[in-house]
DNA sequence: ATGAAAGCGCTAACAT
DNA sequence: ATGTTAGCGCTTTCAT
């Protein structure tokens, strides 16, 4: 079925049938719009967005190219720009790049092909280097840094880590703790480098010695946690912990544990992220929530704005939320 | 930049730029080809592919719709499918359905407009209902059950669900529990069915009575297996516990957590599904994982398979593994 | 070894 | 209020 033949069974022309499937029916007669509609219907007629994307270049589908989908983290944030998209009637194609340059740029030719309207990209190291060689399509960063180009349309949705970390450690110290650790990623990224700062804001406020012994800089991974609480456990005493993310968390309580300290009795741990394992842990995750789900929305509203030419160079920064739990 | 102005700048015809671009360039003198291709070098040339599925009736996309990213089930699913999709030259198109029918129905609407080569499409509850009206477009079920079409192009990809059950249970009666108890959905689908068929056969094997005070049947939730665990305790006695997915063993693990019952000692739990989180529960969870990745890349080589008018009505099913850890 | 030209299904400017 | 028509960028048949 194609829009000529229900021309032919509608005695009309195309033009006709397409205003009226389009909506843009204001100078059409009642009596043929209805009978150009009784016809659709009855052949269960689909209109080809294909050739109408080629007519009209525009195909209301973005793409969003993230490391994993596996990653709770990314996978909240797909369904975030998911919901988004096709709230406003756009499509979106996931890729997952494993955080492989080869892979990005393999998709972003692959995007560029399928004629998105938009990218969203997003990798938890912000890459120095400018991989991201698109020519006129709109992207939004998430979480993410790279030099802009000549004079692409470019957006960035940030999360406002150094005071996610602030309020963490800041916590810790209403709740008693004097002999802070950390425990966090060693990464030279933004993110990384403003957790580090945030926890160090909190400490001088209080008039709390920032001790190097009692931190600890690795991985965001459960095994850096783990590794990370054993060492500071050997080398001092601490009442608390900040963990740079939740999986750092469980190592480190996992760590604990194994020396038979009471949490948050003892030493109170808290995370930053709050994946959605964090609740199930025994005991509960504390920790720094990131709005990950509205991440991905506002990625995609600001993805629009630029697709519409709303400004060529926009910037969100979100806030954290602390989650109270059992940890501390 | 088109084809047009390639051809116009390597002074050949469009039909020429055409066959070196595709390959198809066995009649090509090298000069020409070589000509041609350093132009598209040079100027950066994508392809149009909006322009070239139209004319070829071939989008080289696939979509797949699924209740909900963030459920781990689902995210492992996706990532299976976009991997192999991705290998194959396809690109993915995620949708959201929380599994809603209209959620369900608008998709796949999009996705004829869209006119993807196929659909993948999964749900927990078997619905019975035809809602899937789709034209020609080549479908795969995954761990779905729904009336065939006339003559649509039709694959299913489902898991041994009662070989499963069987495994678990076997092994708790291995490993010396005689009073097993069983708590899992109420729903009316096959995969529950089975799961509950497992567990009998097990139990008539080994001569030991089904007894209905040691089964609790009503969600896949942690909530569902806390309740569970707790009636149980209360009206009788177990040694062993199978749960029907690894969040119903969570929240088992919880209730006897809470009557400072030991695991593995005292009672053995074992788990179905083995999501991401139950590795790091305490204690790591025993459990018969699905081939949940697997089931992905399975299903779009059936995709494929059906698009390439390889057979019109695919089966496959797929097996468990149990994984030792240290619940049970 | 290369090119001319039709046509995929649609939209929209313009004509009537 | 409705129709004519060009053309979006590409592939492919058929000619040469």
């Amino acid at each position: 079925m194609t829009i000529k033949k229900i021309a032919q069974l509608a005695n009309v022309s195309t033009a006709t049938v397409s205003k009226v499937i389009n909506g843009k029916d204001k100078y059409i007669s009642e009596a043929t719009k209805l009978k150009i509609l009784k016809i659709v219907e009855q052949e269960g007629y689909v209109p080809n967005g294909i050739a109408k994307s080629l007519k009209i270049k525009k195909t209301k589908t973005i793409g969003i190219i993230i490391p994993d989908v596996m990653n709770l983290f990314f996978s909240e944030l797909a369904r975030g720009v998911e919901d988004a998209a096709e709230k406003r009637g756009y499509t979106v194609i996931l890729c997952n790049s494993d955080n492989k340059e080869s892979k990005e740029e393999k998709y972003i030719q692959m995007l560029q092909e399928k004629k998105v309207d938009g990218i969203i990209i997003t990798a938890p190291e912000n890459r120095t280097h400018q991989s991201i060689k698109i020519q006129d399509i709109p992207l939004v960063l998430v979480d993410r840094d790279i030099g802009t180009q000549t004079d692409q349309k470019i957006g960035r949705i940030t999360v406002d880590n150094r005071d996610g970390a602030y309020k963490a450690t800041k916590y810790l110290i209403e709740n008693g703790c004097r002999e802070i650790g950390m425990i966090s990623s060693n990464y030279k990224n933004k993110p990384s480098a403003d957790r580090i700062k945030g926890y160090e804001k909190a400490l001088d406020e209080s008039n709390i010695n920032i001790e190097q012994n009692k931190i600890f800089l690795e991985n965001y991974t459960i095994e850096s946690g783990y590794n990370g609480a054993k060492k500071i456990l050997k080398e001092t005493e601490v009442d608390g912990i900040f963990c740079g993310n939740d999986l750092i968390a469980i190592g480190a309580i996992k760590a604990l544990r194994e020396k038979d300290i009471r949490i948050p009795e003892q030493v109170k741990i808290i995370g930053f992220d709050d994946i959605q394992i964090s609740q199930y842990m025994d005991p509960p995750l504390t920790t720094i929530r990131q709005p990950i789900y509205q991440m991905g929305e506002e990625s995609v509203k600001m993805l629009i704005s630029l697709i519409k030419n709303k400004g060529k160079n926009l910037e969100k920064v979100l806030q954290t939320k602390l989650i109270q739990r059992g940890s501390a």
